[in-house]
DNA sequence: GTTTTCATGTAACCCGTTACATGATTCA
DNA sequence: TGAATCATGTAACGGGTTACATGAAAAC
């Protein structure tokens, strides 16, 4: 009953402790501004919700209360949930930021990790990325070696596969190497802005295309 | 019942299709050879042979007695339960291969769909490529929208991963054009050979560093 | 002769989705 | 006024894992 998932519980604590926020919104959130984070469903997020706030972690707030006073006499009315973090909450998430565990550097569990970096501090951080990275340097032997074991009996497209796995693994490893050198040397993060791009171009930063063309819907169906 | 898994099920009757197995062996190779294809246990494996076999597209054989010597010259070992694709098994196969719609694009399925590329038709392999890539290159379309919509509000770590993302997706969309590009001219399958990387250690191929001869038992526990 | 690895299974659980059901608000 | 979108929920199922139970061959 208790024990729910660690990753939505996760991010589900963080993005309300930088504001409370209505299950819809937060869904959007989790979808969207969190990187390619995987697209959760109502169908997990509002139980996900409800033991948060069953286990004191988090309170109900009426949302923008019903404009029209006649509506909300009647019963049965269902207003906006807003939902806000409590001090143990915060006190929780604080918590299982400071964790470092082996399940911190999995996949998953590492983009959440990564997500809030801003709110971790800095000796936390080196270890995630620090575990990430061996993490993956583990996975690259396993790779190495099962690619010299079996090289001659694969077919080609097989063999390309696994070449192109290997290097996004090894791509991975670069990127954490320059994460944990800006680490390192105080802050940086990247060759940061970057307004206009007057070099050939080294990792591809996005490439600021012409103004916000925002497509209003740019939302993922249920 | 019978609607099991598709990936893991596709997967099994690949590999099968391949050359019969005992279900300990198919395990590995499913965790190893298969790319950076997921690790599926037994608690998983097992029972979809099960199903399989109740389908009528596997049959179970009783695996070679240690004395069979010829059976046991790849990885051989004697076996106790050999599961060998049967004539149905086989049809159904081919029509899982020919089969290309939506799901065929999806992360975990185009992988799986991709190391079974040497038994399939040149055409469906270019309507998957092609399925992929436009499913990827929507992505991006989101990913930008939203990164345009949002830029400001996010904090520098949460910003970095989602253009680590981004490049990750772009990528992968190049890779795919380099397919595509492979598939229309004839055979090829990349530019082969890979000329010596000038730039410290890029994306070459690495393969080769010293002895790997490490950890024969290149393996994950169940 | 004991430890390791090969080999096969099963039951309980976990984390999540799909499909459905409902109602409120906004806007053409 | 009706469609789209915002908003909240639930029941049924799905596809997988973990932990466990078992045993036989190989390796030391």
């Amino acid at each position: 009953m208790s024990r729910r998932s660690g990753i939505l519980e996760f991010a589900v604590l963080g993005l309300l402790r930088e504001s409370p926020m209505h299950g819809y919104e937060l869904r959007k959130r989790l979808n969207t501004s969190l990187g390619v984070f995987r697209a959760f469903s109502y169908g997990s997020l509002y139980p996900c919700l409800k033991t948060l706030v069953a286990g004191g972690y988090l309170i109900e707030e009426p949302g923008s209360a019903p404009e029209d006073a006649r509506a909300a006499s009647l019963a049965g009315r269902r207003a906006k949930i807003v939902y806000r973090l409590t001090a143990d909450g915060k006190e929780h998430f604080e918590e299982l930021l400071a964790h470092t565990g082996p399940d911190a550097w999995e996949d998953e569990h590492f983009a959440a990790r990564f997500a809030f970096f801003g709110q971790t501090s800095r000796d936390v951080r080196m270890r995630v990325l620090e575990g990430r990275r061996s993490r993956l340097e583990e996975r690259l032997e396993k790779m190495r070696a099962s690619l010299a074991r079996t090289r001659e009996r694969l077919d080609d497209y097989t063999l390309e596969l696994q070449r192109h796995g290997m290097e996004s693994v090894e791509r991975e490893v670069r990127w954490l190497n320059e994460l944990i050198e800006s680490e390192r040397t105080g802050r940086d993060m990247r060759k940061a802005a970057a307004p206009q791009d007057t070099s050939g171009e080294t990792g591809g930063t996005p490439r600021n295309r012409g103004g916000s063309r925002t497509d209003p819907s740019g939302d993922t169906a249920n």
